[in-house]
RNA sequence: GGGUCUAUAGCCAAGUGGUAAGGCAUGGGACUGCAACUCCCUGAUCGUUGGUUCAAAUCCGACUAGGCCCUCCA
């Protein structure tokens, strides 16, 4: 397997700590609002990756932590808690609020197929595994208590900068207007551990900890959540790339000051999904979640299929356009699979060939294009017999997870059999008029006629 | 200003030194009462420009354009 990895900028051979086994964190979402589709991608792009790793024979032990505290809409000691201003939006407790969307999102993951991890944990669950790490790194001098807030100190951070790459002496420092700096801090790279003082009023989240009544820092959840879940050595840890700088930056120098040695291998991060405009938000634009889309009569899976005909690593440009492209060609692509005769007649040799292939699609850093390639090879692939095609295009979708070959619920409806039987009568009185409104009827409820030579057939659309 | 990634036909995209996969769309044809579905055929010298090499979309440099990051973010 190789994978492009952060770290260093180049694609490299996987070699994971224990053989035969990935340990695999993801950060997951903060849930004070809808996902939306580009937070989608890169759930999607985890999931193949998930499974990928899982086709080629590894065991994948993967966390992802549901964060539903201490998101400040500033990193500072300033702005307000996500959670809380989302709560008072809408008038719920932050509990509630954190459920809501949590459930939401998994929603939409099971409606775009993306398997959820084995352990999901909240990061408010675990706030005594902070207070352990921070005590720690207080000990040690990787952190220090500043106007009642602890703060870690960077300078004592081993290559700090690597996997941003970015320089020191050239990061401007509030380079938001929004953003302003913390006066309390050694280094304006610091970044907070626990917070005790709090400028906004009413904090509803706090806990009590040595240093006071507060809360943690962003950063510190993801550690804490790996360190207990996965243990002091992982393989994998991935993202949006939003997120390279500051937030897995200072989860590598936490977890390394914490166990004192190198903790992660490999970081490996998903490109964003603009829309014409730019970078999607939540606040700008039209806000597209998948909900949205599905209103419009698109399917979860074409919007997948969409993805994976993408590099994860690729800027990819959302346009109604080309998701309607993805929507037939998914369409199209489902209806042939359907379309393969069933009957038991297994062609051996082929399938290793085929197999063979997917693995290499799935080792050159996760070819999602390659991947549906190879479908589209099968399908094409006339040595093989149609039960060889299916049993290999049901073996790439445990990767792909596009439902190719699930069958439509196919109850037959009399309604719509007598429907059909009057349609043909009117076509032998050749009475097209009445033939037509037929067909139509049926499209506006989704029944889309098929006429063969062995007669009119239909699908739902 | 600095960092980082990207640049292949209308759109998505493979390609990792040997003379451009695939998908969608388009156009033409077969099928049809007309359609839909299906099938067949149909397109690019790879952002620009230098260089390395017998040979470059593939390696190196410059330039141009765009995305993202520089304490909300997938």
């Amino acid at each position: 397997m190789k994978i492009y990895n952060t770290l260093h900028r180049k694609v490299e051979e996987f070699i994971p700590h224990e053989e035969g086994i990935v340990r695999m964190y993801t950060c997951g979402p903060t849930v004070y609002n809808y996902a939306h589709i580009g937070n989608l991608r890169t759930y999607i792009f985890e999931d193949v990756l998930e499974k990928g790793l899982r086709y080629l024979g590894y065991d994948v032990k993967r966390v992802m932590n549901i964060t539903d505290v201490g998101h400040m809409t500033s990193d500072a000691d300033s702005g307000e808690d996500k959670m809380e201003k989302g709560a008072k939006r809408e008038g719920k407790s932050v509990s509630e609020i954190a459920q809501f969307y949590t459930d939401a999102f998994f929603q939409d993951c099971t409606a775009l197929n993306i398997h959820r991890p084995e352990i999901v944990e909240k990061a408010s669950d675990h706030i005594d595994q902070y207070i352990r790490m921070i005590s720690k790194m207080l000990d040690e001098g990787y952190a220090y208590i500043s106007s009642g807030n602890v703060y870690f100190d960077i300078s004592k951070a081993k290559d700090y900068y690597q996997l941003s790459g970015k320089k020191p002496e050239e990061l401007m420092v509030g380079v938001r207007d929004s953003v302003e700096e913390d006066k309390a801090k050694r280094n304006p790279f610091d970044f907070g551990l626990w917070f005790t003082l709090s400028k906004f009023s009413n904090q509803v989240m706090k806990w009590d900890s040595p240093w006071g009544v507060g809360y943690p820092g962003w950063h510190i959840e993801c550690s804490g959540l790996s360190a207990l879940y996965l243990g002091e050595y992982l393989d994998i840890h991935c993202g949006g790339v939003d997120n390279i700088f500051p937030h897995h930056t200072n989860e590598i120098a936490q977890s390394e000051a914490y166990f004192g040695h190198k903790w992660c291998n490999y970081w490996v991060h998903g490109e964003h999904l603009n829309d014409q405009s730019g970078k999607m938000s939540k606040s700008s634009g039209e806000f597209l979640t998948l909900s949205l889309l599905q209103k419009k009569g698109y399917s979860p899976l074409a919007y997948r299929y969409f993805c994976l005909g993408s590099h994860y690593r690729n800027n990819l440009v959302f346009s109604y356009d080309a998701l309607d492209q993805a929507e037939g060609a998914y369409k199209k692509l489902k209806r042939r699979v359907q379309q393969l005769d069933r009957t038991p007649d297994l062609h051996e040799e082929k399938i290793d060939f085929y197999d063979e292939k997917f693995r290499s699609a799935i080792e050159n850093d996760l070819n999602t294009s390659s991947m549906l390639t190879l479908v589209y090879d099968v399908l094409k692939d006339s040595e093989l017999t149609d039960f060889s095609k299916l049993y290999l295009i049901e073996k790439f979708d445990k990767v792909l997870s596009l439902d190719l070959s699930k069958e439509e619920e196919v109850d037959l409806e009399e309604e719509i059999l007598s429907k059909i039987e009057e349609r043909n009568i009117a076509k032998k009185n050749k009475d097209f008029e009445l033939a037509d409104k037929i067909r139509d009827e049926l499209l506006q409820q989704g029944i889309r006629l098929l006429d063969t030579r062995e007669g009119t057939t239909y699908e739902r659309i």
